[in-house]
DNA sequence: ATGCCTTGTCGCACAAGA
């Protein structure tokens, strides 16, 4: 079983190339995010007729994030606990059945949290503490589950092309690094560095000053895996090639796959 | 030091992204 995350940068906008790479990559699962469309105006049609059932939580203008499943999906859940008046759509979540047992697929979107000094970036620590929460829940019940997504944050100084150019910015601060590291602390394994523990491994290139020509990169999308799933890694792959193509997202697809 | 692009918006410039 394939599972992969998308940061895809508008739906809308991108419904060509992520038509391009269901086809070429054939997952099982295709985690989205930033589908800046609302629920109603999601263009699911032709997802659909290759096999997907999708399930959007969205908002207008910004954010939103969807989950592609050819097998069925239980128990969808929108919205990350702990905080009732959280408006922004960032998580979604559901059940479905790998060989016999429940997986729980989270996906996230995590937020930005510049500039720092501003409630932005109080509003991302503080999302972080309920992931953390969150995903001490998920594993009380020693069950297999995945929190994919977009986590706006570089694990580790090799995690960026040039990590000096990052010291200012949210993605890249001791706070943001340290509740990560919560999460993984926990014993959720971080699917790409069980694979690779290369330099240069990266998910997103800037639009701007070239940042792909000069693979200028950071490693922000992550597959974090309980233990009871990271049982079952099979492999783990990162769809660079696509930030290529004609009219790319600025994220590249990560994922893994789930042996018997 | 700053902008460099891209997307969506009750557009005709701007916010937000990372």
């Amino acid at each position: 079983m394939k599972i992969a995350t998308w940061n895809i940068n508008g739906v809308k906008a991108r419904h060509d190339v992520l038509l391009a790479w269901l086809e070429e990559a054939a997952p099982d699962i295709a985690c989205l995010q930033e589908i800046k469309s609302v629920d109603d105006a999601f263009p699911g049609t032709a997802f659909e007729e290759l096999g997907y059932r999708v399930e959007t939580h969205g908002q207008k203008g910004f954010n939103g994030v969807a989950i592609l499943s050819k097998v069925p999906l239980d128990d969808v859940s929108r919205g990350l606990p702990g905080d009732e008046t959280d408006t922004q759509a960032r998580y979604i979540e559901a059940t479905l059945a790998h060989e016999g047992r429940p997986l729980r697929v989270g996906c996230l979107y995590l937020p930005n949290g510049n500039p720092l000094g501003t409630e932005k970036f109080d509003y991302k620590l503080d999302w972080m503490a309920r992931l953390e929460r969150h995903a001490r829940a998920c594993l009380e019940r020693e069950e297999a589950f995945l929190l994919l997504g977009d986590y706006n944050v570089i694990p580790e100084p090799r995690d960026a092309r040039n990590p000096q150019n990052w010291t200012d910015d949210a993605l890249f601060q001791p706070e943001s690094r340290s509740a990560f590291r919560a999460l993984t602390n926990l014993g959720l394994a971080d699917a790409v560095r069980l694979a690779n523990q290369d330099e240069a491994v990266f998910t997103f290139w800037d639009y701007q000053a070239g940042a792909w020509q000069k693979n200028n990169g950071i490693r922000i999308d992550h597959v974090l895996m309980s233990p009871e799933a990271t049982d079952r890694l099979d492999g783990v792959g990162i769809d660079a090639h696509v930030r290529g193509w004609e009219k790319p997202s600025d994220h590249v697809p990560v994922w893994v796959t789930l042996a018997a």
